[in-house]
DNA sequence: ATTAGTAAGTTCAACCATGAACAATATTGT
DNA sequence: ACAATATTGTTCATGGTTGAACTTACTAAT
């Protein structure tokens, strides 16, 4: 830890980290204007993304999934499903959960929005090999690891 | 982009992004508990790791440099500054522009929370070696050239 | 069966972030 | 010199995000 008192864009680790946020910040950002278009948000896509690939979902589950509280599922639902690509269902074996369904017009939507994300992330990645992105994904889901067995 | 119709999760490029998107986030979470005890949020220390670095750095240069609007700047340095951790100064060639210094006491709490992330980053990539570690790091530096020259 | 504990979802107040409109100052072209 | 244009920083309205308190529903223990 004493080495760490000079400099910190000296320590590797740190240094490319940096480039690993900036680059995931970047990109967000990116996405949230091409996404524009659908009239859709960023952490609309996720959600509606989330549903695509696992209809039926509870919504504390999607929270979990999408590393947020469940208020802010709670809060984005009812804007989503009032534009009707999505709707809640009562599970009728345990009434206290909401299972999240896709419309056809939502499932439509969300090819499109996924398409464009795609398309971004083929593009940025374009100079990154297969087997490259694939160490890269490694590595990122050992420190995914890493963060969720240390402090609970 | 059409074999991108079927489900984007089994495109290399696409979930290994996913993974790197989500390490992000997760680290992002952990900073800001970690820097609870100092009374810091991660923008502020972003913006204190910034003027730490770069000494009388513009407001404008700063928010470019964090890739956020200025408003976002404007809004947060008064805060910084009631708690006396950094000074805004006139800059007398050009009186439109403020520059951005740490008091002593501000180069203190920045020192103490970057060491902080300094140590969360450490440990959470502790299993990648410093080679692979410098892959990454340049895979997301292609990456953000990629986005810098695309699209203005 | 009743009580205590747990879990899902909602609401609310507080806080952050954003972009557009604005004021002050600099720069550029003629 | 002067008008038009740029740039810096601020303000404000809007919308997003969070955690705590709350309601309703399920589960476990006695």
């Amino acid at each position: 830890m004493n080495e760490n008192q000079v400099l910190p864009w000296e320590n590797p680790r740190f240094k490319n980290w940096i480039a690993v946020a900036r680059a995931s910040q970047l990109i967000h950002q990116r996405l949230a204007k091409a996404l524009a278009p659908l009239d859709i948000k960023v952490p609309h896509l996720d959600i509606l993304a989330n549903i695509y690939r696992f209809e039926g979902i509870s919504q504390q589950d999607l929270a979990d999934k999408l590393l947020v509280g469940r208020s802010n599922i709670s809060m984005l639902l009812p804007q989503i499903e009032k534009r009707g690509l999505m709707e809640r269902r009562r599970d009728e074996s345990d009434k206290r959960v909401l299972r999240l369904y896709l419309t056809d017009q939502g499932r439509d939507v969300t090819g499109k929005a996924l398409a464009i994300e795609v398309d971004l992330i083929e593009h940025v990645m374009s100079t990154t090999g297969t087997e490259e992105c694939n160490r890269v994904g490694e590595t990122m889901k050992r420190m995914i690891n890493k963060l969720d067995d240390w402090q609970k």
